[in-house]
DNA sequence: GTCATTTTGTTTCCTTGTCAACAAAATTTA
DNA sequence: TAAATTTTGTTGACAAGGAAACAAAATGAC
């Protein structure tokens, strides 16, 4: 196996490891709420204008999905729906007071992790950040291109 | 955001825009034969001591899950199993004739991405992946280390 | 304006994977 | 050795997500 392959399956493990890893911790300080229903609450969080084909293009998946986990978000009360006046279809969704008290939890629970982790972290380099980052982003944008390409065109983001 | 966050974060999304971007190519060449399946062909073909244990450690999934795809590979015929005369518990899997094509379909295919995406692979130097591959490494010790210090004793390959 | 196309979100059906319970074999403990 | 524990693989019930079909609104073509 080459260099970047090992990179690469070396990322996607350390991945599965950290998505293991923390998910274990999340059914400790989270009970009650997926995996999914945290990322959907973070994200809507940090974005205003949050609704399903954003969300299920973030997150690689289909609206179908989103849709039922928002469903749910709302049975829970973490999350409302509004409407701009100016658009009847697109439904966006917002925090409520609830959803922020889960978000601080899950954001403390990130503190918690990159604490956990710092060690590793510590000794990387500005300039080796800064490498990653543009290969990081290379590849992406190259990705990007070859979906227009294949006619696909799913440009998240 | 900080830049191991964003480096993280952007690998997942890389990550995600690979698996999704594969799996459209994946359908066109390997029809009839699900992500999951073929991963399993491949571990098999690597790995002469495959069995259901092993595989569902290596994809971090439940055994039961990997159970239900083996069985679906030997009735497709793609893979046989075997025991060893000394252990009446264990059942190893290996691949048929059949299964080596499907494989073979798949390594080709895995040269085709390399090539694909070769402009991005060229620019790095040697130092670089080195200093990639000991962050991963290094980062992936860590977290065994942490599943062990959280009981949880999961450690992969 | 009107009609066709696209976008957005939802619902139904189906597939995939998890969880829990289990049986059988292997290993450990006594 | 005998009994308790662990490991390995399987099954059935359930949950999460995808695909397709759909309705309603928005956009575009004319």
């Amino acid at each position: 196996m080459n260099k970047e392959d090992q990179v690469i399956s070396g990322f996607r493990d350390l991945y599965n490891k950290l998505v293991w890893l923390n998910k274990s911790k999340m059914e400790v300080s989270l009970k009650g709420h997926k995996p999914s229903e945290v990322h959907c609450i973070e994200y809507i969080g940090k974005h205003a204008d949050a609704n399903v084909t954003k969300l299920a293009e973030h997150f690689y998946m289909t609206r179908s999905a989103i849709s039922k986990i928002a469903k749910k978000l709302m049975e829970k009360g973490l999350i409302e729906s509004f409407q701009r006046p100016d658009n009847k279809k697109e439904i966006y969704f917002k925090l409520t007071e609830r959803g922020e008290a889960v978000n601080r939890i899950h954001e403390q629970l990130h503190n918690e992790f990159r604490e956990r982790d710092k060690a590793v972290f510590e000794p990387i380099t500005e300039a080796q950040w800064d490498q990653m980052m543009r290969f990081v982003e290379r590849y992406s944008r190259h990705l990007d291109a070859e979906m227009k390409n294949q006619g696909v065109d799913r440009t998240p983001e």
